[in-house]
DNA sequence: AATGAATGAGCATTCATTCAT
DNA sequence: AATGAATGAATGCTCATTCAT
């Protein structure tokens, strides 16, 4: 069996055994004999547990950026961008539930090296989103109502809340798998997400913004639907 | 000492060690060492690491609900009610960076006893936004547009929003301590959140949603801005 | 309270703990408990855990030749001091189970300051044993058929199956409760103690030994029931 | 070296280490040392303290039955064969004194899971002893005076006999190497043994039992070398 | 290309024992 | 006369890692 293949099997079963116990708790003894071959060979090909957790870390990234790029179509305008950007978001968190528990649960509480690696990921995605939501403020014909850090925020905002999301719905579906309601679906959360953000945005381009109230002067602005 | 004080101390610095190395990194000899005891002090007051971390979680997980309900004025309105438990929230989250840290990146990912404490606590907490979105809508005037599982879908991504906003500033803070632009602040982060939800409440309540453009005769409601 | 009284309250919770136990997994924390003072006090008044251990053992010991003695009438002949001593025996284990099980489980089991303890005494019972079985024999006439190793030898034996009995005993008045067939009484045990060893000393004091058999000339001897 | 053989050498240690310290003052690091291999090979091996002792007390009482059952010819008369078995169990004792006080002292004093497996050896032992005392009997011609509680009760004796006999000719040997008696010889035992409990049984198949005197009556039954 | 055999280092936990009061 | 507070030293067990083959 060609090493290449041996490694994915091996990568593969450390994405399972990190994402089921824990980077602390995953033994490379489980690990090992889940891919079917013995240590040595893992320590051979992977050099330490460390590097495995890097490798696995990395290729889930790889993994998950690759989603969501191909299903972003070039030609759209923004809010379909990313509107199918969120909808290929959910879907790969679902469909890859223990590689993207490994991102968001694993790397993230596990000191300096990896979390730094996940951490370039998420900046790089959160500049995407800015990116997205400056050209949809642009489309829209707002010009000088949206400051840059408000649309950086928006984007942080945006991507903090799919990626709770994203979590919720796994969790959901592991433990009600007797529910009568199904889980929401990868559009469901999308949509949700839209609804949210795009509301936001666009009261934001309007220039509304909400301020503590019993301010003289800002009567229109800080109300609920004024 | 006084058997109350030690434990304290024990707890505060099991509180810093989790934070720190992650429950099974973090060895009952520094968390000892830490608090200025030996071992089998801890063990004498605290029982076993599990015990420990469960304390850990209880003590932190009160803390923070009662930051969040001390932040927030009985008699104001549903809107500055939620702006003071976000400010609240925030400055904790900021001034109780390891606690917060333990509740939300530990505690969630080791196992049933303590995931299931911690969610139990922000269901709490998610109830508590529930209620106050609810009221926010109907002291706007507005009676049926909203319906209740939109509301709790709201709050669960505001709350999800805000711990994701919380643990960026948190990392922020962490790395860029010689940086020229100081993080954000706990009003900062708040106001954020209410730009961003306050709106989508806003026009949700207006009966406004977004929906894929490109299908005739949606003219109105999906664009950005309309 | 006064000391003494304190101090056989200890030894009390002592030899239950270490009979429940075993020596080495009996804790000081529950013999103090068990006793209900404080550990310190156990020390003050003995020790150590070894020196606790040791005077447990005295005490057991001289309690137990005490029974036997007690139950032997001085003016009888040989053979009832000997049965009226089994049956004291029988008695003291079957009443002093704790007491017993420390003296033939426990401290023989665990090293020298203790075993050598318990040796000593039992030594004493032997050497006993054996002067009632030489007087008994001398009783029944016999002068020179017998030789004393023949006679300690005797005795040895029948400690020892005193011994497994009283411990035989013991083992099935734990387990069986609910037995139709009551276990047998410390009279039972005696009985079946004198009809063995009793028809041992009386053949072999009429000059009978067994042989293994397929020698020559030695056939009247080696048979049973000859 | 190939796995069976240190398993072996690790199992020998660990006979020897829990005879010398009992059970739980046996430390997995002293076996480990004295089986010359580090304490996680043994772990491998034989995976813990119970399972090791576990190991330890099946091998030796295996090991006992066998050389008890090699001892004893098949074609011989029920005397013979008592008389070989209990010569095969006195060598045996002596020969393997560590596994016979492991057997006898620690398994037994040691809860649960380790007496029974003990007991249960030790039962087919005395069921094999009362099968052979039952033959004998009927060898000699013996049909209904002998009751099977009686023959059971006998073997009982016997070996409890036997095995106190075993144990106190093993201490003798331990401290007295400057004796100017040699110790018994498993002959010697075995002879010991036969004599009394040969005689014994002849009596009692004579229908003779020894019964408390200055009963009227009893005369010729209850005195010694009647 | 792959593995059986082996280990150094660390960890949670417990216990006999001692002070200061 | 008695105890709450505290610890040094083990002990059972696990794991990442290596080497000889």
């Amino acid at each position: 069996m060609p090493r290449a293949v041996r490694e994915q099997q091996m990568l593969d079963a450390a994405v399972l055994t990190f994402a089921r116990r824990g980077y602390r708790a995953a033994s490379m003894d489980e690990i090992a004999e889940l891919a079917g071959v013995s240590k040595p060979l893992v320590y051979l090909y992977l050099n330490s547990k460390d590097d495995l957790f890097s490798t696995v870390i990395r290729r889930e990234s790889e993994s998950l950026v690759a989603a969501v790029r191909a299903a972003v179509e070039p030609g759209e305008s923004a809010d379909r961008k990313l509107w199918n950007g969120l909808r290929g978001f959910f879907a790969y968190a679902a469909e890859h539930r223990e590689g993207w528990a490994v991102l968001h649960q694993q790397a993230r509480t596990h000191g300096e090296p990896f979390a730094r690696e996940v951490a370039v990921v998420r900046g790089e995605i959160v500049a995407f989103v800015t990116e997205l939501l400056g050209a949809a403020a642009k489309e829209a014909g707002c010009v000088g109502e949206l400051a840059d850090r408000e649309v950086a925020g928006l984007a942080h905002a945006l991507v903090g809340a799919a990626e709770s999301l994203a979590e919720w719905v796994n969790c959901l579906s592991e433990e009600g798998t007797s529910g009568e309601l199904t889980h929401p679906s990868a559009k469901d959360s999308a949509a949700t997400m839209m609804n949210v953000v795009w509301a936001g945005l666009g009261r934001m381009m309007g220039g509304e913004r909400w301020a503590p109230s019993g301010l003289a002067g800002q009567g229109s602005r800080s109300g609920v639907g004024g």
